[in-house]
DNA sequence: TCCATATTTCGAGTTTTATCGAATTATTGA
DNA sequence: TCAATAATTCGATAAAACTCGAAATATGGA
C-alpha cells in the first residue's frame, strides 16, 4: 500500500490539465503508447514545457518512457495509476460499512 | 463525467498530504462525518491552515459541510471522489477499442 | 564527420500555494 | 447582554510550481 506521502505526490502531478490530459492520451494509446512528439502534436504546447511536465509524471510514477532510436516512447504506469484507485476507493473501512451516504 | 479541467482541479486538492489526510479520515469517519475541531486534534495543525486547506476541498467538491450548532461537521463527498475514480480506470478505452467506446 | 531530428536542461520571470498569527464572525448558554 | 467556544477571514511572508526561449544532449543517417 502507497504511503499517504507518496499518494499525495501523485496525485499531485495528476492535478494539473495538461498532465492529466497526457496520461488520458496515454490511456487511450494503450500499449502503442506515444511519442513525446506526438503529445506535442495533442498539445500543442512548448517542447520545454511538456517535458517539465512529462518528468513530472515520471517522477511521480505514473508514466515511463522508453527510448525508440531517436524518439522517446511514454507509456502509463497502471500499477500507479491502480495504487491511487484503490487509495481513494477505501471506503470498504468507512465507520460502519455503508458505502455511499450521499444526497 | 466530469470535465478533464474539473478532474484536475479535484485531483490538485487531493494532492497534499494535509488535505489528503482529511479525505481519509472523513472516509474512515463515514456517516458520522468530523468537525473541524476534531480534525485538527487529528492533525495538530493551526487552525487558519486547516481552515485553509477544508475550503479548497470544498471548493474541489471532495467535502461538503453542514453546521451543528457551533461546530461544522465535514463528510466526505463520496459522489465526487467515485468521479475521480472513474476517471482513472477509465482504461477500459484503451487501445484497441472494447466497449463503453464513450458517452 | 556533419547535419537533421527528437527531446531535455538551464535560467529567468511570473503566478500560485502554503503557512500561521491576529482579528473577526457565528452560535450558544448564563 | 456578555463571555466562551468553534471556526473563518485577513494579511503578510515564504516556498513551490508554471512557462518558455535558448542552449545543450542524444541518436541515426548521408
Amino acid at each position: 500500500m502507497m504511503t499517504t506521502e507518496e499518494a499525495a505526490v501523485a496525485l499531485a502531478k495528476l492535478g494539473h490539465p495538461v498532465r492529466l490530459k497526457i496520461v488520458q492520451y496515454l490511456v487511450q494509446a494503450g500499449e502503442a503508447g506515444l511519442s513525446v512528439g506526438e503529445i506535442q502534436a495533442l498539445l500543442e504546447i512548448p517542447g520545454s514545457t511538456l517535458s517539465h511536465h512529462i518528468s513530472h509524471l515520471v517522477t511521480g510514477g505514473l508514466i515511463r518512457q522508453e527510448r525508440e532510436s531517436r524518439t522517446l516512447r511514454c507509456f502509463v504506469n497502471y500499477k500507479q495509476v491502480e495504487g491511487l484507485v484503490e487509495l481513494l476507493t477505501d471506503k470498504c473501512c468507512a465507520g460502519i460499512d455503508l458505502p455511499k451516504a450521499e444526497a
